[in-house]
Parts: C-alpha cells; sequence; structure tokens
DNA sequence: TTTCCTTTGAAGTAC
DNA sequence: GTACTTCAAAGGAAA
C-alpha cells in the first residue's frame, strides 16, 4: 500500500476534539486524503465566511484562487512567499492535504468548532456536474466535495433521539449531531468541501472514484426512509449494511436503506464525501466490515441514494450506472401512433429502466485509478495512453502480493456488483462504444495477423527480439519516488532487479511491447528509459538472477500493442536481452498463443 | 463533439 | 477449451 500520507498529522487519532470526534475512526493510518484538496463550489455559490474568521474567509479566497489557477501548493497560506515560489511537480502529491489543511481550518473557526478531524471518514457526494448527470459531463472545476463526518456503521447511538427526520444529518440518525461533525446548515451552502483531485477513492487509497460513480438527480427527500416511520427512529443498520463485503443483498437493497443514503446529491449544494481516513487497516475494504459498507456507499454511492423512480428493483443507483442521456428524438415515421406519440418522458422512463450499468473495475482498473495521478505529478507526459503505458509497467513491478490486494478489490467489486445487479451481463454494455473502435481494432487485427506472418517468417531467420522493455519506473527524471509507495516501481532499474518482482521481468511475461504512444515526444521519452532500464537490466541477468527464478506472471502480451513494439524496435537492443528475455516465448510461439494465462 | 490512444483484467462470443 | 472481442478509467490529441 502507498504510504500516501505520510504521516498525516495525526490528528486523526484525536480526531481531535471538538465536539467529540470520534475516537472511533480516527487514528487511522491511511494516508489517502493526503489526495484531498479543498472544493471551492462553484456557481456563485459563496461560502459564508465566518463572521469571527476573517483569516479564514482569507485562506479559503487563497484555496479558491489555487484551484482555479490550478497553481501549485500553498502549504499556508499565510506563507505568502511559498505561495509564489514555484513548486516541482513532484510536489503535487502534497498538495492536496495542504489544501485540505486550509479549508479545513475554516470549517474549525466557522462551523465544526473544533480541531480538523482527518482521519475521519469522509463522505463523498457527487456534485451536479458528474457525468451521469443528464446535464453532461463535468462542469468546469467539477469536483469532488467531501463533508467531514463520522462513520455511521462505527459508531451508531442506541440512544439516538430523532429531531427532525427530514435532516440529513446523520446526527440525527446516528447520534450526538456534534459527533457527527455535520453542521446544521448541510443543506445550505456554508459547508466546507474539499476536492479529491486524483479521484482517489474516499474511503481507502485503494479505490478511487470519480463522479461518474454517482447516480445523478437523488432527490434528497429520500432521507427519510432511514427512519422508522412508526417510531421515528431511525433504523439500525441492517447486518447486511455490516457485511464485509456486500451490505445490502439484492433483496435488501430496495429495502434497507443505507445508513448513508441521507447523504445525497442536493442541487446547489455542496458535496461532500468520506476521506480514506476512516480506516485503519491499510486495505480497509479487505479487513473491515465498514469499509466494505463504505464501499457501497462511495464506489457504489446508488446505495447510498435514495431510489430512483425508474429503477424497477431495488433502484438504488450504483457507480457503475450512467444515468442515459435522453436523446428526445422523433419517434420513427413506422411506429403506430400510440407508439410515435411517446411523450419524451415516456423515453425517458424507459430509458431509465435500463440504465448503462458499467463493468465493475478489476485490479489493473483500480490500481490506475490510484496510481495514475502520482505518475501524473511526477512525469511529465500528460497523455493517458503514455500514463498508462508506464502504470502498466509499475502494475507488472508490483509484487504478488501488493497486485493480490488489488484483486482482491476487484474480486469484492465484481461480487457487490453482481449483488446489486444480478441481472446485468457485461454483454449488456456490448455496442455503446462507438462502432468505429470496432472497425479499427478489426483492421488491427488484419495488421497483426500481418506482422504474426511477418515475425514468423522473422524468427524463422533469426534469433532477435521482436519486442522492446519499458523501464519498470515512470519516464520521468524525479530520482525516486518521493512518496514510498511499495507500489512504485523502484527508483532506479537496478532497484527493480532486485525487488521481488523484477524476476518477472526476466521473462517474457514482463517483456512490455515499446507500444508507443501517438505523440513523438513521449515515444522518445518512454524509449529513452528503456535504454536505461535495458542497460540496467542487462547487467543485472549477467550478473546472477538470471534464471534462478521463475516466471512471477505470465501475463500475456498484449496482441495490440505487438505490431508496434515489432515496427518500433530499436537498433540498439542489448544483446543479453536477446538470450534471456522474452524471446523463449515470443519466437517459440505464435502470437496468437501468447495470451491468457492465469496470475 | 466524438473518437482514439493505451494499459490489464473480466466476461462475453465464436468456433 | 481456446481464441478473440468488448468494456471498464483517464484525459490529451486527433478527427
Amino acid at each position: 500500500m502507498p504510504q500516501l500520507g505520510g504521516g498525516r498529522g495525526g490528528g486523526a487519532g484525536g480526531g481531535g476534539g471538538g465536539s467529540g470526534a470520534g475516537a472511533t475512526s480516527g487514528g487511522d493510518d491511511l494516508g489517502a486524503n493526503d489526495e484531498l484538496i479543498p472544493f471551492q463550489d462553484e456557481g456563485g455559490e459563496e461560502q459564508e465566511p465566518s463572521s469571527d474568521s476573517a483569516s479564514a474567509q482569507r485562506d479559503l479566497d487563497e484555496v479558491k484562487s489555487s484551484l482555479v489557477n490550478e497553481s501549485e501548493n500553498q502549504s499556508s497560506s499565510s506563507d505568502s512567499e511559498a505561495e509564489r515560489r514555484p513548486q516541482p511537480a513532484r510536489d503535487a502529491f502534497q498538495k492536496p492535504r495542504d489544501y485540505f489543511a486550509e479549508v479545513r481550518r475554516p470549517q474549525d473557526g466557522a462551523f465544526f468548532k473544533g480541531p480538523a478531524y482527518p482521519g475521519y471518514p469522509f463522505l463523498m457526494i457527487p456534485d451536479l456536474s458528474s457525468p451521469y448527470l443528464s446535464n453532461g459531463p463535468l462542469s468546469p472545476g467539477g469536483a469532488r466535495t467531501y463533508l467531514q463526518m463520522k462513520w455511521p456503521l462505527l459508531d451508531v447511538p442506541s440512544s439516538a433521539t430523532v429531531k427532525d427526520t427530514r435532516s440529513p444529518s446523520p446526527a440525527h440518525l446516528y447520534g450526538d449531531p456534534a459527533r457527527w461533525m455535520v453542521p446544521p446548515t448541510f443543506r445550505s451552502n456554508k459547508v466546507p468541501v474539499v476536492q479529491h483531485p486524483h479521484h482517489m477513492h474516499p474511503l481507502t487509497p485503494l479505490i478511487t472514484y470519480s463522479n461518474d460513480h454517482f447516480s445523478p438527480a437523488s432527490p434528497p427527500t429520500h432521507l427519510s426512509p432511514e427512519i422508522d416511520p412508526k417510531t421515528g427512529i431511525p433504523r439500525p443498520p441492517h447486518p447486511s449494511e455490516l457485511s464485509p463485503y456486500y451490505p445490502l443483498s439484492p433483496g435488501a437493497v430496495g429495502q434497507i436503506p443505507h445508513p448513508l443514503g441521507w447523504l445525497v446529491p442536493q442541487q446547489g449544494q455542496p458535496m461532500y464525501s468520506l476521506p480514506p481516513g476512516g480506516f485503519r487497516h491499510p486495505y480497509p475494504a479487505l479487513a473491515m466490515n465498514a469499509s466494505m459498507s463504505s464501499l457501497v456507499s462511495s464506489r457504489f454511492p446508488h446505495m447510498v441514494a435514495p431510489a430512483h423512480p425508474g429503477l424497477p428493483t431495488s433502484g438504488i443507483p450504483h457507480p457503475a450506472i450512467v444515468s442515459p442521456i435522453v436523446k428526445q428524438e422523433p419517434a420513427p415515421p413506422s411506429l403506430s401512433p400510440a407508439v410515435s406519440a411517446k411523450s419524451p418522458v415516456t423515453v425517458k422512463k424507459e430509458e431509465e429502466k435500463k440504465p448503462h450499468v458499467k463493468k465493475p473495475l478489476n485490479a489493473f482498473m483500480l490500481y490506475m485509478k490510484e496510481m495514475r495521478a502520482k505518475v501524473v505529478a511526477e512525469c511529465t507526459l500528460k497523455e493517458s495512453a503514455a500514463i498508462n503505458q508506464i502504470l502498466g509497467r509499475k502494475w507488472h513491478n508490483l509484487s504478488r502480493e501488493e497486485q493480490a490486494k488489488y484483486y482482491e478489490l476487484a474480486r469484492k467489486e465484481r461480487q457487490l456488483h453482481a449483488q446489486l445487479y444480478p441481472t446485468w451481463s457485461a454483454r449488456d454494455n456490448y455496442g455503446k462504444k462507438k462502432k468505429r473502435k470496432r472497425e479499427k481494432q478489426l483492421s488491427q487485427t488484419q495488421s497483426q495477423q500481418q506482422i504474426q506472418e511477418a515475425e514468423g517468417a522473422l524468427a524463422s531467420k533469426s534469433k532477435k527480439p521482436c519486442i522492446q522493455y519499458l523501464p519498470p519506473e515512470k519516464p520521468c527524471d524525479s530520482p525516486a519516488s518521493s512518496h514510498g509507495s511499495t507500489l512504485d516501481s523502484p527508483a532506479t532499474p537496478s532497484a527493480a532487479l532486485a525487488s521481488p518482482a523484477a524476476p518477472a521481468a526476466t521473462h517474457s511475461e514482463q517483456a512490455q511491447p515499446l507500444s508507443l504512444t501517438t505523440k513523438p515526444e513521449a515515444r522518445a521519452q518512454l524509449a529513452l528509459h528503456s535504454a536505461a532500464f535495458l542497460s540496467a537490466k542487462a547487467a543485472a541477468s549477467n550478473s546472477s538472477q538470471m534464471g534462478s527464478q521463475p516466471p512471477l506472471l505470465s501475463r500475456p502480451l498484449p496482441l495490440g500493442s505487438m505490431p508496434a513494439a515489432l515496427l518500433t524496435s530499436p537498433p540498439t537492443f542489448p544483446a543479453t536481452l536477446h538470450a534471456h528475455q522474452a524471446l523463449p516465448v515470443l519466437q517459440a510461439q505464435p502470437l496468437s498463443l501468447v495470451t491468457k494465462s492465469a496470475h
């Protein structure tokens, strides 16, 4: 697990304070909220300054400015010198935490009347700029916003009383409002919020989220189901909600409201989110019941949001659900009058009945979501394609244990997804993408066939490799990983060779074709690091390790990238690599055979 | 505005 | 059972 936060000031633990901050969730050691940056709500929403905190307002203004300008981190608003000093890109990772601190202060002064509770979980709610919204993609600056709150499942006072069943505040549902740290003005625009810049999972650093995981248009009036209609007392968490991974069974999904169901995106209201600080386990989703509940409430926030009227069964939105954008196209003339007379509303309802449930993220996707921001921050590369190449390399450099964590998370995601949508099939989304891509892939397949033929001919004549290796670390100049994540590649190629995952690099499954990006500079950058990596690897392979360890992985070579690798193989390929790496498989088998194998 | 690029893995289809 | 296809995320680039 990446030690993102580095110390995080600990505050958590104590939670310090203030309103009782709850000791329950304090002291988390997850550094994930270092990825948080404050969010200044847009659209003219005013952060009402505290009357007694002019400095806090100034801080907020600074944060706003920094967000708008995407300026570098300002560790302290009072440190104008630091604000003006350009920061290296590598410091971008530190920025979120500082932003968070910036916002936290006004919170303390103006709203929460207490110290910050970085360790407290946040609840993330999508803002209205969510791509799931029918009105389109993220608005400028559309950000995840977060609300500090207490994790309901971790501390549910039995003596909770209800003062206002309509209030969205969990405090009304689960206990002392102060302990919840949810301001009574929750529905107002006064709540300071923070933005999560890297799509980091608000609950666990392993799972990152973006707004598109949220279902739009969830009216806040569905908050009341949390309250027992007979007694007016908050309903205790359903056992299924406390289930380690899948709090709600499919049948219960529509019946048992999630304890976080009160947190519903409200139009014009700032949204809030759970920070990753709410967990003690580095992989909370793997270890804690509540964390899995969080998984539901964040990764699958549809379970948090109220049921959608158009959803037949549970009606609980899912992060994978993409609200269909209703295209109010005229009915085909061939339709009967009754059909053609369908109003846009009818069409919309029909559309809503078939929400686009996205596929659950696989292990690599989860990994990418977590690590992308880091790679982007540390690299000069901007293109996702290039970043993904780096991430793919880093993924391979992960140890089995590290990868296993992501596989486990992905497995749970799939299970949860399956429970939420038992009838969903990946096939449902087939054809959602444009046909163009398919055509392209077909042509690509043809190219691959041609390449395969060429490769076969080439292999029969020569033992030279057809692929080139990419360096295990990012093609950046950063000397070493500043975050010290175990997920990071070793700082140097030689270190990579010494890492547990390195041995795999000496085998075919680690042979990453230099499927370069479209950008020449990016290709050059990747190639440059490839050369350095190759040299170091060759030296290491000559030393001792070669052949001493079995392959760690047997991931296939991406077929699609093979042609590029074939065509872009540099003339100066280390001979040692020719002899010892990748070649046995690549040359011994047709390209079509170098495919799937189990991890 | 839409699609491509690029990665890995899961799940689907086709044979 | 194997091979292949599609989609999931991301965001800049290209069409």
